[in-house]
DNA sequence: CTTGACCTTCAAGGGACTTGAAGGTGTACG
DNA sequence: CGTACACCTTCAAGTCCCTTGAAGGTCAAG
């Protein structure tokens, strides 16, 4: 199977394919006489998996690790657990975060709709964000 | 006054005012003979600004426009209120992704605590994440 | 024999910094 | 006067995960 085909069956482009080959992600492809990628379906399987822990907000290093302990063949089990535990941490206060910034977004939104426009003269940058330095 | 305090005032640290200058974002400040820089009190303000817009989520190009309309004596206003409007979809858009990708997590965490250890002849890569894949 | 889809490599870009190396400056203290 | 020590300088490279582009080789169909 050729990267595009690759591509097309997991739904991931060539060049990103290309770059999980030069990351260490994917292992090196065999190559035909042209130099052509040739993949098998462990490595569509695997790719499967890369694409699929990628959508989780997994980082590359910690898909190697699971892998690399795959390829020893051991359970990465307790490895993706802690992955898991680590990745809701960082999203949920990821969420809080976002939470907060629309709220005071929203909020100078409201002002901006009743402050007039700022005269050319006014000695601040913004009259509609600056106020909110105050907190 | 020299970066070091600059940065201690407005709570920003000294490489990133460094970069800042480099991208135009803070003008060309003073030196002195040895080649230190030295700012006003106009550039903390203008640096202070940066840095609440910064907190806002909004980027150094929209912060340069901003800027660059307010040197030009220019009212910012209208060009703001967009920036807040487009911030606050983006941030939103943000928010339901993230509480998505929350909820997946959380489902195979659940999973992950019922499901036994992998065996090492098992066939695939992992079998908590797989089952995503499922939808 | 040419068209066009596919493949190759290497290099650079993006966003907003962060880190590191190698070295100059300013000042307080003994 | 010397010397610690904190502060400053520049330039280069690293971070994360691709994405885009240039310049060129390969293959099947018509």
């Amino acid at each position: 199977m050729r990267i595009g085909e690759v591509g097309n069956a997991v739904g991931v482009d060539t060049p990103t394919i290309r770059y999980y080959d030069s990351v260490g992600v994917l292992p090196e492809p065999e190559r035909t006489s042209s130099g052509y990628r040739t993949y098998t379906s462990a490595d569509v399987e695997r790719l499967r998996f890369v694409n699929l822990a990628r959508s989780l907000g997994i980082g590359l290093d910690d898909i190697r690790q699971i892998l690399g302990l795959r390829d020893r063949g051991q359970a990465p089990c307790r490895y993706v657990r802690g992955v898991l535990d680590r990745q809701v941490e960082s999203v949920d206060e990821r969420i809080l975060q976002l939470q907060d910034l629309s709220g005071e977004l929203r909020r100078l939104q409201r002002v901006a709709a009743t402050l007039p426009d700022i005269g050319a003269e006014d000695p601040c940058v913004c009259h509609i964000l600056e106020p909110a330095a105050a907190h």
